[in-house]
DNA sequence: AATGAATGAGGTTTCATTCAT
DNA sequence: GATGAATGAAACCTCATTCAT
């Protein structure tokens, strides 16, 4: 499908993303994605070195989106809440807006064996060392529990945002009419923000008889 | 490597686990997986229709063991929270004695295709059901929080484990020194609890202040 | 399918002609012969050096027949004509009493390499021979046309039969109703009489003869 | 064995051709027809979608010149015959011309499964339909004897020329040297005309006129 | 730069045959 | 004799990549 007003590398690249995403990257033949794109089997490697690397390009080049979400997001947004809350909701948007490309980021990239170079796997750890470092600051501010790490921390944020969005992509029996994109990020925050207990309550409780004893 | 006391079957099955954990499975050969058990090719289809089928058979048979781990959890283990952490220590402690097959489960699976059968659906979804009735029964017993759904609260937390078990997996920056697999249970257990806020400091100052306001 | 009073090397036969006669020679497996038989893949090769034996031993078995039936007609019944008549009725009678056989006989056994050995041959031109015995006795006693070879009047005599019966082998579009294997052989046996008398001479003697009684 | 002046498609199917006659369908590897073509394996399936299809693609292409030859004789000839004969004679110069093709024609096609298709059988039918409509037109000038149905007329026809052919093909106790294709084909016409011709009639009529006139 | 025919390594799978029980 | 699990050669076909035009 050709557009005007992008580059040729660009038409291939999106259409790589959008029949990866379909078909899964090993699934998918490299003639699908120039038939997609309406280019010839041959212009793409004109562009790219292999399959593997359009696929890598993908990820390098909007993998830094993200980067620079969280870094826009820690300069702009004050309290480390509100920054989680808003990366959160970029990257549930992000979702909205492209479904395929969250796809292909969250599923393909991650399983590509040369995805595992020093290079790439820097970038892709930049986006978890920004949350990391929200996190650490929550932590120096107060406003984040210390007794779990902040590594630990981020991949149960970042887990949570995966599954849920794993369950748009490939789940058939998930009830995405019953959890729009915002109702599910906001869950999530709520649960990742308080947990699962119903902890307020029983807190409040709990302080009061204490103070009442203290 | 064949090993006495194992059916045939069994030894490709779990040829079939190292194998496709350490290369992928669309990357792995049906003969890698021959080589390994140390049987013919040919032996590989008198057990097996294709090669998927050897994929799909990892999952039927040993995705049953977490259902019936769920079932007796739910059976024998009184509270909600203790009943999740007893599934999460299976989890994990499944993990330590056999991290291939964690990462086939959690990896490779679900990216095939023929996967997404009603059958294979229903088996692999009735895991999660187990948990959603569990967040369900807490809920009702007024220990878990009404204000997220439990089928949220079930990804989140599975999404927890699945992400953290990929460090382990996949990224060698992870130190899972520092991070043995117990600790690493542990602070995900006290993260879903309790969530990211360090409520109590908060909740009490909020408390004291509101108090002092009142 | 087991038949009591019958060795296992003729069940084995039996299911040998059915199945391939069914799938034909080469889309046929051992296995299929040996599901048939209701016997084990290995009973086969008790029997028969291999999946090719198998077929030459139906021909040298079966075809035995056919040359056991010329040689008897050829001392039992008189004249050429109604020599030749009989085989032919015994042909198209055995294809109706075993018409997987006949399939097999001229459909798959000249079509394997294997069967142009000097002692096949030899038992599969003897039945030609027969034939061109009877054309060459017909020639010698004036009742068949001379200015036909012997050898080609035969492939002519022979190349009717296999047509014919070949439609009702595999022609779906041939009405059967229509033409029942007995008016079938009558046609044929008119069109080749017509053709295999040396007309003009006994048209010339029988005119004469009428026009002299007329 | 690449031909100048050929597109490369024909040039695999003639080699197909070449290589079929000589080892049998089931017989010959892809690797054969790709390497008699001097082209890569890969190169077969630029062409066509299989082995199989390359067999059918040989019938489909091929036979069509036969309708076309029956077409042809039956606009520009006159008596059937002179048509009857003006067919044979081109299948036995084409057999000439090209022995491999007419023994493709002949023994592999029909064995193939897939050959059984509604579109296949229709253009296989199509050139005994017109050898049909010739013996219908001889019946109705009253040429050809009545009292055989063109149906079976047909089949006894194509049997004499193809039995005949497959001699020349497998036989190798046949001597083609005594019988050149063009004397067989000779033979074989007296043969079969004078089973064809209402002779009597004819005979009777040229016999009184001889007789009036000697 | 663009094309797409050509390439051929390499994959999965089949199945005739063997052989230990 | 009977069995059928085990074997592995060999087949077909795919598809990423090249390269002459």
């Amino acid at each position: 499908m050709i557009k005007e007003g992008l580059s040729k590398r660009d038409i291939i690249l999106n259409s790589a993303i959008k029949v990866i995403a379909d078909k899964g990257f090993f699934s998918c033949r490299t003639l699908d994605i120039s038939g997609d794109a309406g280019v010839a089997y041959g212009s793409l490697y004109q562009y790219f070195k292999s399959k593997e690397d359009i696929l890598l390009s993908i990820f390098r080049e909007r993998w830094g989106f993200l980067i620079k979400k969280v870094e826009k997001v820690n300069k702009t947004i004050p309290g480390p809440v509100d920054k989680l809350k808003a990366i959160f909701d970029y990257i549930f948007v992000s979702y909205e807006l492209n479904p395929e490309l969250m796809k292909v980021m969250i599923i393909d990239i991650p399983r590509v064996r040369q995805f595992y170079t020093k290079e790439d796997r820097k970038l892709y750890k930049s986006f978890f060392m920004g949350i990391e470092d929200i996190y650490k600051e929550g932590q120096d501010k107060g406003v984040f529990r210390t007794d779990v790490s902040p590594t630990i921390a981020t991949f149960v944020i970042y887990g949570a945002v995966d599954a849920t969005i794993r369950q748009y992509v490939y789940n058939p029996d998930f009830d995405n009419k019953k959890f729009p994109v915002a109702e599910a990020s906001k869950q999530i925050m709520i649960y990742l923000n308080n947990g699962i207990l119903a902890q307020k309550d029983i807190n409040q409780k709990e302080l009061k008889s204490t103070e009442a004893g203290g």
